[in-house]
DNA sequence: GAGTGGTCTAGACCACAGC
DNA sequence: CTGTGGTCTAGACCACTCG
């Protein structure tokens, strides 16, 4: 007569709730949460269940447990976007953070398909960027970045070449965003011609499209990226286990 | 005087002793294990310590604990193949396991990139398929692999034909050998002329060429394989956690 | 030395599968 | 009902960090 299988371990509940106060903010990135048995006195279980959330949270990335140390919130870091989130690398074999040259700062009124990728309704107020970014010292691709307008005001407010590089910390530190999760499509697809000029290559040569959404750890997806890549010298680095 | 840091918790001594049994072959695929308690016994050590072995040999999908049964060696299954090893989407979301039409397969001397590849030296014995596959009923790509002559004795002695489609559990099932790992590094690619017939496409189309390097449990390199795919209708899908 | 996370153990009990 | 893995607890001790 009731169809739930309602049967929840404890620290997944533990685990739940900590995930709440992430996304809440009341857990805010590079704090450090009180120690396991101040944990489990406060969700009235063991230290052992305590660990075991913990450990959930740390394999997801959503913490960094120090050994001595204690329990932080994890943090984007040039590390972490270096080689968490940035999946191109040379065919050498090295990884660098690729610069970035900002072409358009702007807001707009988000189009079909942006409204469709973040959960807006056609015509919301969103951020647009444009920039070029490069791998060594040559431009290797062209992204166009949506935003919702609504959780980051004032984005435009600041000169294009003041925006920083590493846009995932920016959102953590500016807004209060914090990247948890993303999912990247790729395709092959041909230049057009103003993506080939800025690349220094000809009109339908091949790109790696790489499209991306970011979501908080509450599931709200808070950035759309579109990426088309050269990579006649890189490639993108998928590992299977 | 040592630098040694030479501290290994008992339950990856244990996870390493269990890698070793199932590198060797004394636990096949498909396999029940001893139950936790017995392992324990047989090693040494607690039940709780034994769990944590076994549970990280299941988060790298080596093994398969399944409440109330067992824990078992896991094996390649047309799931895992689709949900795991197979990273090409349709972009209406759907997956299917793609057909495949053998091309060619014979045995071949090692040319230098194989053997790097594969560790091999240079014209060391190779087994080399060649094979188109299709996405719904649509030719979608086409992939060149090579093996070790040594681990595939007698592979071509079969029909092309015969064959079968999900080649990790062929591999798995008649040549003891099990794909426990995978590094893929995807390019966008011009067509070459051959490969633009055989897919149905101008000559220089943009394509995502998908090079894999398979390895064992125990990190031998088994298999190299060059993927080359029409991304029209379909995309690599790739999630960040 | 004091405080943190990490390991190891032992035992009780729960949920699930299959006879 | 029995056997399996899964959860929860409690306590002892180890390794690492920092003052």
């Amino acid at each position: 007569m009731d169809g739930t299988p309602d049967f929840k371990p404890l620290y997944l509940q533990v685990r739940d709730l900590m995930v709440r106060r992430l996304a809440s903010g009341a857990w805010r990135p590079g704090e450090s949460l009180p120690n396991e048995f101040q944990l489990a006195d406060e969700f009235g279980v063991s230290q052992g269940t305590v660990r075991k959330a913990l450990d959930e949270l740390a394999a997801q990335n959503l913490l960094d447990r120090r050994q001595g140390k204690g329990t932080f919130v994890a943090q984007h870091t040039a590390q972490r976007a270096l080689f968490h989130f940035f999946h191109l690398v040379a065919d050498s074999g090295e990884r660098a953070l690729p610069g970035a040259r900002m072409l358009s700062l702007g807001r707009a009124k988000a189009d079909r398909q942006e409204a469709a990728q973040l959960g807006l309704k056609t015509g919301a107020l969103v951020v647009r960027l444009k920039r070029l970014r490069l791998l060594g010292k040559r431009v290797a691709l062209q992204e166009r970045i949506t935003l919702p307008g609504a959780l980051f005001a004032n984005f435009t407010d600041r000169l294009p070449v003041d925006v920083p590089n590493e846009l995932y910390r920016y959102y953590e530190e500016r807004y209060g965003v914090t990247v948890a999760r993303a999912v990247e499509k790729l395709k092959a697809v041909p230049a057009r011609a103003d993506e080939a000029k800025a690349l220094g290559l000809k009109s339908g040569a091949p790109l790696l499209e790489i499209d991306r959404l970011a979501y908080t750890v509450d599931g709200r997806a808070v950035e759309w990226r579109r990426s088309r890549c050269d990579t006649a010298r890189h490639h993108y680095l998928s590992e299977i286990v």
